[in-house]
DNA sequence: GATGAATGAGGCTTCATTCAT
DNA sequence: GATGAATGAAGCCTCATTCAT
């Protein structure tokens, strides 16, 4: 918060940004933040050091810019993956993995720029804070409409998801390994119906329910 | 592999050696290895700098060394929280939740070293990796032995599993707002039960085996 | 190989440049290489120590770059200065001192500079084989112009030679003892008639000419 | 100054002492002294480094110890390397080149120890001016019996003589190319005799006497 | 808008040397 | 006589950041 007076937004103003935001992504993304350096992001943008702080005051500052980017388009999609009151119960799978599905296809479209602002880091524990509340809140909503089972805590559950799904992402997604949507299938097949076979329901039938969560 | 080939450890230098990990591990734990200094490690221990590299070549190496006992002491748990083949049926939910109770109750009697080796960026994903492969193979295992869905691919839920614990040991565990048992009870009931309602699996009968995996 | 590939240099950047390199040839002279420190010559400057890694990589760099300097400039006076094959033969000592003073002007002009190159270490041995090939074949040609005795290895001279002024300019030259003209004479006396009385020659006619040279 | 009360000297302690003497040479051989470690010395030596303080105070004392030891030998063997004056004239060739040889021999037989003391930077150059100057005494001597031209500054003289040896011994003695005895002998020749032809003797008959030296 | 040049601050590491046993 | 352990003192170098043009 010490100068950024910058009012004019010349074309040519906007390409070094440009530039700079495209460099400070490859450089982020190779090195993550710690291990970054000014010197490399404006070796890549072809500019120099002092051009970098006329559009950014810190290093701390292009990062910020790009968590929050990533932080916007992020919870701007989980809004409206919502599933729909009158999904009828043979589409409930089909719903789940297609919330799912929408989270993965931004890190599948954005391999590099996501996980800067959800891995990286001290800043982007805020991101996720915020993104395990829009989880949760549709979450809530599905037990609303029946799809969920009533007694597992909301926010709990999103963070399981979460805490999986950063992996997965990392495991099979950023590696080319898996699709979102084949992994998203994956994901919500077991989410959905849990591990321990059917076969056991009935022995222990009643019993899930009473486990207190 | 420089030095520190000595063979004598007399009992001062234990101490000091002892001082300086412990030092490392609040260090680390404070502000995580980029933003951690010797000059802090050895204030925290009482010895000048030097002292340092008398026990450890670099930062890097006293680092590596609390990964690769975390490692250690991990994976050993983890052998051992094979969920028995005599299990009866009405027992299973309680084994697995005693599997996951052994690995969060190492991170909750290990708060700040436990993290270090786990969660501490490039070196901790090999760690990581190799207590998937445990774990995945206690799945299978367990898949043998009917206690779990055989369609599912133990590495990939030995991912959920890990990913999602790793998110929940930071929220809930080492935060105290849950202790082990309580969490890793939680974590059985979903991954054991799934997020659908019971109710649903009769409508949606056998379906779910038909998801390919 | 580092940077330093910058393109423009400013006049600026030159006055900068050329006092640290004004520095580092004082604080060589004084120290030697060894127990020279960075420090010291950007105190000497008048420049902080980033800037002395803005012009040059390390201190072995700058050094580098006096030795070659003075390897250059060096060359350079001793491929000019053969005898030229007219010279009648009374001229001849008067051409071999001359050859021996312009090489001697050059520590005569830069006394603090030439040292560093010539004398300092392993950077400047390989200097020193340059110069030694250069004179003998200087040798070998007046040699063949018949101003030297053609039994003497020319490579053998040249060492001679180099040493023994080696040795002169510190003593006598840098001392202020002799300048470069006078020194050079007496070199060439000695190097010219050698040690042995004529009254010798005669009674040891053509033995001279019969040792394994 | 500070302690060296040492009094005993047990077989022990004397065959310890031998071995950081032998190491050291070995190191200041391999690296010179600026470059040399005592954490070297004393792992050649299979010590450990107190004891190195036991026996020596400082770095530079043992250096010094090495430097002071070359200069008694050395200056020993020149002392006595005089040539008799009943010489006859045929054999003055034969003593000066066997004067050289006896310095060269030194050196071919410690080729570890004497370019410590007489070729390692400041502490040397005491030395070499005590050679130079009982050197020099030798030709002044020799001057008075008549077998060297009396005009030529012995002190002069030495200096070149020094110089060039110290060359020839680097680049011919230790490396093996010659022997004392054949680098010796050509030594002499060149400075026996010089370089110019002896036709151009008679041209410029007694003008070389008339050189100011 | 952009540049070449310069700086402040601080971290890592090494090495000769000494302490306590 | 010798050892394991510890220290004081520096030096090199890097990096984010800014000055002057």
């Amino acid at each position: 918060m010490k100068k950024r007076a910058r009012t004019k937004h010349t074309p040519r103003a906007e390409k070094t940004r440009a530039r700079l935001v495209d460099a400070a992504i490859d450089e982020f993304a190779e090195f993550g933040f710690h291990n970054s350096k000014i010197s490399n992001i404006v070796a890549r943008a072809g500019v120099t050091q002092p051009t970098f702080y006329f559009y950014f005051d810190t290093k701390e500052a292009i990062h910020e810019y790009l968590v929050e980017r990533v932080r916007m388009e992020l919870t701007g999609l989980i809004e409206t993956a919502r599933i729909p009151a009158t999904t009828p119960a043979s589409d409930v799978m089909d719903k789940l993995r297609n919330a799912i599905e929408v989270f993965l296809k931004y890190f599948e479209e954005n391999p590099k720029l996501a996980p800067i602002g959800y891995f990286d880091g001290i800043k982007s524990s805020a991101i996720r804070e915020e993104i395990v509340a829009l989880v949760s809140r549709n979450i809530a909503f599905e037990q609303g409409a029946g799809y969920c089972r009533p007694e597992l805590d909301p926010v709990f559950m999103s963070h399981c998801y979460n805490g999986s799904l950063e992996r997965l992402i990392r495991v099979y997604l950023l590696s080319g390994q898996y699709d979102a949507h084949a992994l998203a299938e994956k994901v919500a097949n077991l989410y959905g119906y849990g591990s321990v076979p059917k076969s056991f329901f009935d022995s222990t039938a009643g019993e899930h329910n009473n486990l207190k969560s």
